[in-house]
DNA sequence: CAAACATACAACTAATCGGTTGTACGTTGT
DNA sequence: ACAACGTACAACCGATTAGTTGTATGTTTG
């Protein structure tokens, strides 16, 4: 595991720890939204929407497009997976702790078969 | 989406957004550990990594066993994969975005057959 | 051109975060 | 009994966060 993929991941799982982002993830992940139809949605100013599809569009959840004066915002699906596949990651790592403890148990019970239930 | 369920993915998200956090819980998830055993494992005080247990306990991403004066951590799987569906949910609003386009392209090319490429 | 709109960013504030040290308390081993 | 160990928690500190307001800049439209 790498600095930056480390720090890739602290961004990452930072912009989803968010109520108000994972809500913006959703709509953009359905389509494109303008920064402002996003803020129309929300019960804060502007500017403070404005900075969370910033802090997503730093982490690579989101992209944005320029369309006249409208910045319209894209979910980025990949991102999404590549955070999943960080805990896919973390569960492999669980799995090879059962799989060791399986290994005890089939070494007690072909070494010493009265231990069997 | 329940205001208990964002709470929940709020705390779950901070927990792993932090890289001592994710550390701490590759290693609970492969074997118990005590808190101390961990905190050896960090440049940072003892106090330092038992509140960053404590985090991951009140997630719950981790539960604790009391044995002797010890106490031993160990990862939940659950946990972690509650955050991993989180994720898919995400993924599944993505799909529907692209079932949508994809309903377009097969409503443009079946009435207007000129439109193919 | 001027007014309205969409965005970006700086400066500020209260709250939270990640770390520290110090203290208290139960458990273990001599 | 007592010293050492393992844990929990409070108090503090500097950095960061999530929000605010205000200002500047580019874009569209009347």
């Amino acid at each position: 595991m790498s600095e930056d993929d480390e720090e890739r991941a602290d961004a990452l799982f930072h912009a989803l720890a968010d109520r108000t982002r994972r809500d913006i993830m959703r709509r953009v992940l359905a389509g494109e939204h303008s920064v402002s139809a996003l803020a129309a949605k929300y019960d804060m100013s502007f500017a403070a929407v404005q900075k969370h599809v910033a802090v997503l569009e730093k982490a690579g959840l989101l992209t944005k497009r320029r369309n006249g004066r409208e910045q319209l915002a894209s979910g980025d699906v990949r991102a999404v997976r590549s955070v999943a596949s960080m805990l896919t990651e973390l569960e492999q790592v669980w799995r090879g702790r059962i799989a060791r403890i399986d290994e005890l148990i089939a070494f007690d019970t072909t070494t010493h078969p009265d231990q069997e239930d």
